[in-house]
DNA sequence: TATGAATGAGTCTTCATTCAT
DNA sequence: CATGAATGAAGACTCATTCAT
């Protein structure tokens, strides 16, 4: 790794955090710094400018997500199992490794909704791949006679995305893990009906 | 109407919808100047501080939303057609008549929940007193026999909700039809089975 | 007294002390407002502006600690004792019952000096003023064969003033009794060898 | 001497008559900038913020006044000249090379007084600091038998400077020679009766 | 006379970004 | 590649003052 890959890691490692908890607007370069111990002049001669760094976390934060989820799938051998593994994780949020300030693509949707189309567009790739990834699971169950074989792929994966992230909005939202519960009791119940 | 109240509600009706679609921190007060056309003098003698006018302006949103809400399920008579207003009316969303900028409990929830304590906990009461809503349709119903009798009505009204709020974060970000009615048609479904 | 003097009369009871804690450029119209619970609109009917309130505030200061030295030297009958009611008023400063804030002729000549050349103006001519009653009572003590009969009476008074302001400075910056005391104490061995 | 340190003394020099002038409430960052000709941005790279520039500001000129102090006590060697230096030099006030604007201590005292402690705590400890300098000077002259060995040398040391303070307010209020000259020429009796 | 709403210039401070070194 | 000093625009907020009512 060459010192420049390993200072933009250190950045983008510091900050990815802040970035997902105070969001784009609420991040200010001092933020960085302060937090990296970095010159401005040197935050700018890794990326060019607070965008591209914004960009890079959100990345930098998705794969954190998308790691933990896809290492707790790879751990189940069926395609039940492994949907289940999302409700089974959020059921003890916040305390679930997510990263610091919850989903990164939920926190980014709405922030940069109207005003950071950059942003949106990772943000809705992230989305849509990751309802990919159900999709092809909810297929390949199918396939192999473990789920309905009249099922709505497409539908089926949007719900448990709908459900996990308004589950995780609310969790935030009230503090409570009382609320989320019952949202990942739902989702497993949906899970398990499929 | 005095003439202060006036203002206030020039300055409200104005700013709402920004407050809401930039958020807190995005909204500035040339934002407010500009699009009101007073001044900061103005501005600061109507409210305490920009603090004063996000709050009331999350208050003017959600009472939009509510009225809108309230009034579709006026028209209702059985409860289960109640809840099933909601999936209908976010079927055409964003056509649907929410605020400008979308759900303010979300957006709300999702920016200030980790930078704005005074906001949050007016999100946090607008989102518990809506579940309140739902528990209430939901026990009505249960008591006339129109839901089965062994529902958790509280479970339910947060299910309900994530969806509901999970599908409008999602429909924003795509920025396609598709993808919140397929999730408003696993709520309808969702309640048709209640 | 009419409604206009009893307004203004209230006004300055008010805010004398704050102009002189706070100066006249510390001292807003908010001060002011707040203080006397009158509106902006109501003070602007009663002064011309702003300097206008300062500068009967001023006086209104003056006329308090003139009148505490007048009835206090009233009391006492030679010259020498007159002279001797000043370090023993201050003795026990800041108990003292000066105006809140301490000496306005002081306060004033700091701050206007180089910026408010008309209540610098006012301040000069206080202090003028009390010099010429020391020079008078001074000249009186001589005449009748109290004090020396070869004193120069201008100088006398001056290095008396000076004594008392230089005292009251300390005495307010160092927080300290003990300060002022040996100030006092100066002054009247001064006062005594007349 | 480093950038950084040549323009933090370039905004010192400039603006530390303005403070010492116009005080801290009156004088403005539009002032700082308008007299260094550098930027807000720039101010703010340097300090704090303006309570630090005050301070420093502060200690400038307290600097300017000491040096013009100790220098001139140097030139002396009994303990009485170098008192006698201090009525000597303020002879010719406002002539004296003390900073624009007079006494930095007496400014300061006035006006933070009872609105900003951080600055009264310096113009307080610069005050005990030059108090202890003239016991100092009191100390030494009695031991060597140049002054009464029974003075009380606290005392004559705070009277002296109650007649330095009170002698430059007043010679800055009446715009007249004559009268500091009057208050000098009492001190200079006053240091050589002791 | 008094109110209260409005003004516009001002306050201090922070912003993202640049660039010579 | 990194620094550190600088910029200028923008940030939220307060100022003294005015004026229709």
């Amino acid at each position: 790794m060459s010192k420049t890959d390993r200072t933009k890691e250190l950045i983008l490692e510091r900050t990815a955090g802040i970035f997902n908890t105070k969001g784009f607007v609420g991040t200010s370069l001092n933020d960085i710094t302060s937090v990296t111990g970095l010159t401005k002049g040197s935050i700018y001669g890794n990326f060019k400018n607070k965008d591209a760094v914004a960009i890079e976390a959100f990345k930098y934060n998705l794969q954190i997500m998308t790691q933990l989820f896809v290492s707790e799938m790879a751990k189940k051998e069926t395609c039940r199992e492994k949907l289940l593994v999302y409700p089974e994780l959020l059921w003890d949020f916040p305390e679930t490794r997510l990263p610091q300030g919850g989903c990164p693509i939920l926190n980014t949707a709405i922030e940069s909704d109207d005003t950071h189309p950059e942003l949106k567009r990772h943000a809705k790739k992230a989305l849509l791949r990751w309802k990919d990834t159900f999709v092809g699971i909810l297929k390949n169950g199918m396939e192999v006679g473990e789920f309905k074989p009249e099922l709505n792929s497409e539908q089926v994966a949007i719900t448990i995305l709908a459900l996990l992230e308004g589950g995780i909005m609310i969790g935030k939202l009230t503090d409570s893990r009382k609320q989320i519960q019952f949202i990942m009791e739902s989702l497993r119940d949906y899970i398990n009906q499929l």
